[in-house]
Formats: structure tokens, sequence, C-alpha cells
DNA sequence: CGAGTGCCCTGACAGC
DNA sequence: TGCTGTCAGGGCACTC
């Protein structure tokens, strides 16, 4: 499930390659109609600019005024390998080969779509993230600003890109456990102290990710077709059941949100935690 | 507006 | 072997 770190992987591959080439065409294959798939035929003739990242978003500057905006969902790949199934679209670029961008997404959980720069009318989430992780403006102020007097839990908070942009269930988790964090904890009742250490726990572990290409479960490649590395690093998410890696105590799983979610019941307490138990984190 | 629920979609896998 | 049921989840529409 691509995250910031799959994303930005992502991005720094497709930079060298689609930067200052013209869109020759991009259509829809095997692709319903909707606005998942929008305005397509408006990229033709436009220049690639720039290929950007908001997030988990794909945000490609066209030389027309409009922006090619790319979500990968749950199992979108990049490739300019034509896929064998699943091919939603079929992006032609001018210049030498590789020439052919294919948007494969057996689950189709993925966008592909072209819209004016800016206009984020039709993607509500992109519209109104939060600050990029390793930006200046997101801060332990910032990330304590954004989760005072909410109620749902923080994890919840977390997955809907508001308080900070890119986290999705796997980093999430790991990013709650690093900072000692209840997933299930009411968002408002987040210490400024655990404020400041969720802060440095994100971007640690998405830059120990990206440093790793990020994670392969199952369908997420890089556009050379690689896998990422992080999987093996991966503290809790998946080890439901393992002693926990700090403390030893059997790691839990529980549904929140209808996602599955892992943490160490003895790291990540519910209620306060106390200064021994702080104390005894710091190792 | 905040919070909660369910939907989309298909491959992988368990169970019989 | 082949069928059926269950699970995985990011974003968003919908409801209260």
């Amino acid at each position: 499930m691509p995250e910031l770190p799959e994303v930005e992987t992502v991005r720094r591959e497709l930079e060298p390659w689609l930067t200052g080439r013209t869109v020759l065409s991009a259509r829809r294959v095997a692709a319903p109609a909707g606005p998942k798939y929008a305005n397509l035929a408006r990229a033709a003739g436009q220049r690639v600019e720039a290929v950007g990242r908001r997030g988990k978003f794909l945000l490609l500057a066209l030389s027309g005024g409009d922006e090619l905006v790319i979500h990968l969902g749950m199992t979108g790949v990049l490739t300019p390998e034509r896929p064998r199934d699943h091919v939603r679209i079929e992006l032609r670029l001018d210049g030498p080969p590789p020439n052919v961008l294919y948007f494969r997404d057996p689950r189709r959980f993925g966008r592909f779509l072209v819209v004016p720069a800016g206009d984020y009318r039709s993607l509500p989430t992109l519209a109104a993230l939060g600050p990029e992780p390793f930006d200046a403006a997101f801060t332990a102020g910032s990330l304590l600003a954004a989760l005072r007097g909410r109620r749902v839990a923080i994890k919840t908070l977390l997955l809907a890109q508001r308080p900070v942009a890119g986290l999705g269930n796997i980093y999430i988790d790991e990013a709650l456990w690093r900072a000692g964090i209840h997933p299930k904890l009411p968002a408002g009742r987040v210490t400024r102290a655990q404020a400041a250490r969720l802060h440095d726990a994100a971007i640690s572990v998405l830059r120990a990710a990206i440093d790793a290409q990020g994670t392969t479960f199952s369908d997420y490649r890089t556009v050379n077709g690689a896998v990422g590395d992080y999987l093996g690093y991966l503290d809790v998410y998946g080890h439901a059941g393992d002693p926990c890696r700090r403390c030893g105590t059997k790691l839990r799983r529980i549904v929140l949100g209808a996602r599955g979610t892992c943490f160490c019941p003895q790291c990540q307490p519910y209620a306060r935690k106390t200064a021994e138990m702080r104390t005894k984190r710091r190792t």
C-alpha cells in the first residue's frame, strides 16, 4: 500500500524520465469513465515541466497550465513495461524509448486525472492536505494544534492526512510505536511531549523508509520494477503476536476505523505513562 | 462541522 | 479440483 515513502521513490524515478517530455496522448484502458480518470484528453500536447509530490499524490505540472494528478491507491503501479493485465491508463510521450507510461491498478482504488493546476475541488483530501512531514511548516507545535479538541482516535485522525501529509496505515503504526502512543488515544488527549515525539517519529520512520525505497507487501513496485526493502525493518506492522522489539511484550492487533492496527500494549499504554516507563523507553 | 459507517474492487487464501 | 466466503484498505460519499 503506497504511502509517502513509496510515492516519493516513484517520483524520484519518474522525474528524470518524464521531465521535459511532451504528452502525445493519455487514454483509458479497461477503466471506466468517471472522476478517477477525468480530463485525460487535455494532457495531449502539454509538456511535463515538473514531477512533484504532495503527501501520497503525484503531481505532474504540465506546460498548458494543467496538472496531472496520480494517486496509486492500494495497488497502483507506474511502469514503462506493458503489464499483462489491469492496465488502466496508457500515457504516450515523445522522445526515445521508454516513451510509454502504463498505470496498472488491479483494484482501481487509484486515480489518474488532469485538473487545472491547483484546482483540487474533485480531490477534497488533497485540497485540505496537511503539511509535508519534511517541510518546516510541520512542527511539534503545528501537530499539537491539529490534534487539539479532537475526540477521534489519534490514528484515525492521522489517516485523514490533515495533521500531516503522507502517513498511511503502516507508517502510522510505526510512528505511534516509536512515539509510545496508543493508536486509540483521543487525539485531543495527546500531550505536548507526546506530540513532540510523534513529530520526530513520523519524520524518522519516513526517512528510513525512503532510504529503503519503501515497503513491499505484495503489489507495490518501483518504476524500475524493484521491491521496497523496508518490510524487514518494520517494528510493529504485520508483527501481531511477535514480541515487541523494545520490551518483549506480545504485540497486539486491533481493528480501528476498518484498518488493521498493531501496537505494543506495554510501550503504548492508553493511560498516561509514568515517569518510570518514560525512562525505560529511552534506551 | 465533527464523528461514524459503508462502499469501491480484485487477488490471495482458508475451508470444505 | 473447484467452489464459497473472508480479508486487505485510501479516499470519499453519506448520515446523524
